[in-house]
DNA sequence: GCCGTCTGCTTAACCGGTTCAGTTTTCTGT
DNA sequence: ACAGAAAACTGAACCGGTTAAGCAGACGGC
């Protein structure tokens, strides 16, 4: 119990077992070159001397791993934590990442020049392996930056201008199909998107898929209006778009968030939901259950989302190719915040 | 242009400036031992090559840093993403380390022995230089685990119970009898908290504090029951408070997920708020402003919370003698969901 | 003219691992 | 019993920084 102890390393394994650093390392690492009795008496003594790898001496080595990837969340702190999307991606990152022992290095920015600086640093500096990258824009500058740091680097979104780098990518036009094919058999015909930033790839992807099967289903009013995933966003927008004359009858929103604004913004208006209108939202969560009327929405699994990219991280990490994949798609949770008109 | 870049070392600078790798690490470390000659040219050659230090090395060294803290999360993973609290803590923390260069390690877990772990692992694989540690508990058994690995933390909740760890509290307490006061100015009698966990030392405040402001103020039928923070619980709970013969007529939820949770219980069975029902949410965050009524909540500058965690961190992984800190305690914004009854 | 000090730099050790090139030991075959 | 190969292990270099110790030359004092 005396005095406070240095931790161990595999020079005092090495001491203790009676041998060199460098059989040392080959018994722990399980590699040949070293005896079974000799290997089992070295993870003895480095068990009981409690020795863990030093993760800065490891990476140091010539082709060494930090053990450690990276994840940046771009957007405004004050709108990030309603989103329960990053944790659950996050948590789901982690599950898998836990087996490997490496961890997860997370930065919050406010615009994508801090983004990509983040990047530039963790590169330079040396801090992690690779990173997983969300919310793909239309000319992604980031791509060009990780190819050009030769980071590894797992794109959330596409499948489109990901340039060499390997994407997890959701149907977001099918399932938007989906929601839009369920408003018209409810009745509806004057449908509105109120979608995310148009910058995202995937923004542009779910408003084409909404104009197209809108218009396929017969539905010539339906339109997109853009906004920023605030709950203020959603707020103003709503408030404009119930007060037209010819106000629709059902809204999808993009986010939780934002729907949950405009189910507000109907209820002060007077505007019974789903009597009167009907609610959508894109990405589900303990929200969309918690209010009154609950919101129909889109369901995904994220925690299995962010388990997939980071296992396809690691691989890409490891030297293999990765293919891009495709994701189970988002399925349509039907709540009571949808319904026929006047019912 | 040609071929891939090795990341440039303090070798290649040496080099190019015809000097010594020791010079270099003086000049690019502002220490004497260099001309300002010397030291100007090797800045510029440094930045000419992109230089930026390799942070296993730096922290190979004696007595080096490795640049990171860590947070540990520990709570159910559906349930996080809604608690906007940890994303503005996460977004306070990091302003504060963007201007060191020191990074995040965050780690979701889901029960304290994987959170105790954690800490281990960083510490014996020296992942991170100290650590920030929330929700603390009765009897923590975290502050025992980061006393003996001496392992530089700081505690967010206290200012009891937490060893020789340096904490960073609010008056709870203080809050707490704000908001039974106002309550009892508004003419309610039989009020009820449904509190966190009974195990963590914030609730433990916080319970003591309305009971006793509630006997004060002449609310012989206060109570407070216990719950788990997420949805669930706050939907059961309220439905058991609400369906009593002598149901109390205003709630104070200790997060505002069970607040939401309980306000839309209130609405299915028919009890309206505020006329007969007042709602109080501990901490604020967009959710209460967005749903209908808003509510009425405690409000804390999450994220200078944070910040000032992060600054305190880092005096104590600097060798200092970090004396606690009280951080300014939550204030009562009124809104929507409170009124006098009958109104 | 000589000693001492200060400046400016170099040399080399060190941090804790990995790995390659040898060297010694053990095993195998005939 | 002995050569040759394979197995077990050692020693040293290396990764990219930091830092203590040493050393050459300039400068000042007397």
């Amino acid at each position: 119990m005396g005095g406070l102890m240095r931790r161990p390393t595999i020079m005092d394994i090495a001491k203790a077992a009676g041998v060199s650093k460098g059989a040392v390392s080959y018994a722990l690492n399980g590699r040949p070159g070293v005896s079974e009795e000799t290997r089992g008496r070295i993870l003895a003594i480095a068990r009981d001397l409690g020795w863990a790898p030093s993760s800065p001496a490891r990476a140091l080595s010539p082709g060494g791993r930090v053990g450690a990837i990276g994840l940046v969340v771009d957007r405004p702190a004050h709108s990030l934590g309603l989103e329960p999307f990053f944790m659950q991606l996050v948590s789901g990152i982690e599950t898998e990442l836990a087996s490997s022992g490496v961890d997860l290095l997370l930065q919050v920015t406010e615009d994508m020049g801090a983004e990509i600086a983040a990047y530039r640093r963790w590169s330079a500096e040396r801090r992690v392996d690779g990173v997983i990258m969300v919310d793909l824009r239309v000319d992604d500058p980031r791509v060009r930056v990780v190819e050009e740091l030769s980071l590894p680097a797992v794109l959330l979104g596409g499948p489109e201008g990901t340039g060499s780098l390997p994407c997890l990518y959701t149907d977001d036009a099918g399932a938007m199909r989906e929601v839009v094919h369920y408003l018209a058999a409810l009745g509806h015909r004057r449908i509105v998107q109120v979608a995310g930033p148009e910058e995202f790839m995937h923004t542009r992807a779910r408003v084409r898929a909404f104009l197209d099967a809108a218009e396929q289903a017969g539905l010539g009013e339906a339109r997109s209006v853009y906004a920023d995933y605030t709950g203020e966003a959603g707020t103003r927008t709503t408030r404009r778009l119930l007060a037209a004359t010819d106000r629709p009858t059902a809204l999808v929103y993009d986010n939780d968030l934002m729907a949950v604004a405009g189910l507000g913004v109907a209820h002060e208006m007077g505007v019974d939901v789903p009597s009167q209108l009907s609610i959508v939202a894109w990405d589900d969560s303990v929200l969309c259950r918690l209010v009154r009327p609950s919101l129909t929405a889109i369901v995904r699994d994220v925690v299995s989302y962010g388990r997939q990219a980071a296992l396809m991280l690691g691989a890409a990490i490891g030297g293999g190719a990765v293919e891009t994949r495709e994701a189970p798609r988002g399925e349509l949770y039907p709540r009571a915040s949808t319904g026929p008109l006047g019912a």
